[in-house]
DNA sequence: GCAAAAATTGACGTTGCGTCACTGTCATAT
DNA sequence: ATATGACAGTGACGCAACGTCAATTTTTGC
């Protein structure tokens, strides 16, 4: 073994104690993430999370307090991921098409890439079909709604209902990703498509199918 | 007592144990609400439930196997109630602008007359917001992609992909009942009207506001 | 009325929960 | 280098809820 390894300039400098820290609380959401898609996550104990790890159980309580806090962990690391690529999507919107458009296409992308995660929270205990939405997902709402109100004030949008529309548009992206996610291939743009236009046009302006 | 009192003819001549059984199953769920109202859905145990109750542990497992089921019947109870109304509903339209305003009217005022029911279920553990779909609410969408199938067989909707419609329309009600249900009044018509105008031409056909 | 069938009861073993006294490790001062 | 105190990890423990089942009570059919 080497006697002293000199830290590389490079490497950050943390201090052994802060480095375990960020260390285990990635062990634990690791381990989370593999046992929820495994049992579904009402079927999982905090217990089979601490079990797939190499902690003590009251380790576990030092960074969750219950298998809901890694849960939200989780699901508030995916919304902190797109949160950005949505808002920039929509700050280079130059219409209303531009700006609907791109808020469906990036959301339906990146639940593509996703999906593993975004499955294994429905699966539930029995056959209930659950939706379970944490504070940065719904920050991550409100952002589209400022994002709405901006561009109503801006004139891009007519001067509508942004609490009304912003809901329109998380209802219809949630239950439409599920869907595609369902389909296979997954088509995003097919997906997109469908739901930019429906917000352009309504119904009538919606893509017609070849088959009735 | 009464040493042999003869049943009325017009009471139902079901038999005691028959009867005792349906009795039981009410006693059940009715505490259940109770206590979900109260302590919210997460927060609740089987153990809660039947304390609420004057029958013992095992009589609970009798009737359901766990909190979930004793859930699901709750909501399946509502969704049954729903389900024929929405029907007729969309039956009777004859033309798509009668289709989507009776569906969204009739699902709005439904909600804001079972709000009580409707809030308990979000109110969860921590600050998580839930949605759960049971079997029969489940139904009820597909009812609602058959209806859309036959309105497309009939030429009143155009060839659109009906699965990706039944879709947006269940996400943009869900969505938008929980914002109506957040302001006072509730106002039905507000919603019904701004969701109806949507699908019928888009953004762009929205109610203009007031004030941007 | 009596015996068989069915439903209710609650005590019991089991499992997961969250805590806490103890132990080991790291950061800092001497 | 070493001492010291602060901090993180450990796992056994008491507790609460779970689901079951043998015993008991109630209902039914004869």
């Amino acid at each position: 073994m080497d006697t002293e390894l000199a830290p590389r300039p490079g490497a950050k400098p943390a201090g052994k104690r802060e480095q375990t820290k960020v260390q285990n609380r990635q062990i634990i959401l690791e381990a989370a993430r593999i046992v929820f898609a495994e049992l579904g996550y009402g079927a999982t104990t905090v217990r089979d999370i601490i079990r797939a790890t190499p902690l003590a159980s009251g380790t576990f309580y030092n960074y969750f307090k219950s298998k809901e806090e890694v849960f939200q962990a989780i699901q508030d690391e995916s919304a902190l991921r797109i949160r950005p690529r949505l808002r920039e999507e929509r700050a280079k919107a130059k219409s209303i098409e531009e700006f609907i458009s791109g808020t469906f296409r990036t959301f339906f992308e990146f639940v593509a890439a996703d999906e593993q995660n975004f499955h294994a929270i429905r699966r539930n205990t029995d056959t209930l079909r659950v939706r379970m939405d944490t504070p940065e997902i719904i920050a991550g709402f409100e952002e589209l709604r400022e994002d709405l109100e901006t561009a109503i004030a801006k004139g891009v949008f007519p001067p509508v209902d942004a609490d009304y529309l912003m809901a329109a548009i998380v209802g219809v992206a949630f239950e439409i990703a599920e869907r595609m996610l369902r389909r296979d291939p997954h088509d995003i743009e097919e997906a997109a498509r469908f739901a930019t236009e429906l917000f352009m046009g309504g119904v009538r302006a919606l893509p017609h199918r070849k088959s009735a």
